[in-house]
DNA sequence: TGATCAACAAGACTCGTCGTCTCGTTGCTC
DNA sequence: GAGCAACGAGACGACGAGTCTTGTTGATCA
């Protein structure tokens, strides 16, 4: 879809919150009441366009070392936020914020099934006796994956790689067995 | 000042985003352009009230049991966002994403005074034999204090007392001594 | 071949908000 | 009481979201 195409460049490509509907139709050669046709307003086509365009992104390899696994998430987690998309999401997460009916379908669509897989990793974790029981998943998660997401939206610090390792570093030992 | 008062009611109040200079001005028995006299954005004004509001609030109690005193601020920091000071920053937060100069304000007037309180107790903590010396403190305060940021942001959760204890439970065993 | 119709491009339009500008008024200072 | 800075009131221009109109295209079916 060009529209989806055009919405995720120019988004991506520039600060979040420039970029205005008559400039998607523009880039995707379109006309305005096009998109309005298909989708109910502008921060709708940008939801849609870092979906489209994360369907495969960040996959949860499953190895037999479950701490090894979350790093490597984590890693590729600090690729895409330092990524254009990472600039999209900035957007929808500040659009959330005006708009409780964007907030529910940016937790709906992207942040839910990727909740889930580090949920469901965690949960086999425990079934293979790497990681206690008694943790509180929603919590533990909060705090892994809130590191990168709260540099994402306050900027204080870069993200690195490496940041990835001493995330894991510091929550690993709260949570595994012994 | 009646302009900052205001300006902390109404978008305390309401949902982020939906609060104009007009209604600003109209609540402070005030000309718009007698705020624009003084700040130079309606992001200004919010900024200003929010840090007027918050010269004093979530203090850092210094006992001789760091982790104590971690899990107390935690606690006052999930009432601070679960107050209307906590749509305030959100709000804020949100506009950060398209405006450099008012990130820059915020992490400088709200976010940079906050860390370097914490990151003193971590170190202080370190000094007093309870914490490890060969910590990351930007990452262990970005997964402590990131797990809150988070729920506020993406609204995934709501935040409960409880969970600044689950917090310091999931985090503390990487951090401490022994 | 020709009629029908949905999707389309182009662009005018309304509306709300930001930020500026003008003008007349108030209240303080010398 | 002259001068002046801050003020209230409100008009104004700019701009972007979302709606509406008009004329065009291209596929489907008789």
């Amino acid at each position: 879809m060009r529209v989806l195409d055009a919405a995720f460049d120019l988004v991506g490509a520039s600060s979040p919150g420039s970029v205005s509907v008559d400039s998607i139709a523009a880039a995707a050669d379109v006309a305005k009441q096009t998109i309005y046709r298909w989708w109910p307003s502008r921060t709708a086509v940008v939801l849609d366009a870092l979906v489209h365009a994360t369907l495969k992104a960040t996959p949860f390899r499953e190895s037999d070392d479950v701490r090894a696994d979350f790093e490597r998430h984590l890693r590729s987690v600090v690729t895409l936020f330092n990524s254009p998309t990472g600039q999209i999401i900035r957007e929808l997460v500040a659009e959330s914020q005006s708009d409780p009916e964007i907030a529910a379908e940016f937790r709906q669509r992207f942040w839910g099934p990727r909740r889930e897989l580090s949920q469901a990793r965690l949960e086999r974790g425990i079934e293979m006796g790497q990681i206690r029981a008694d943790i509180d998943a929603e919590v533990v998660l909060d705090a892994i994956y809130g590191a990168l997401w709260t540099r994402l939206m306050i900027g204080h610090l870069p993200m690195r790689p490496a940041d990835a390792s001493r995330i894991v570093d510091a929550v690993w030992p709260g949570i595994a067995v012994d």
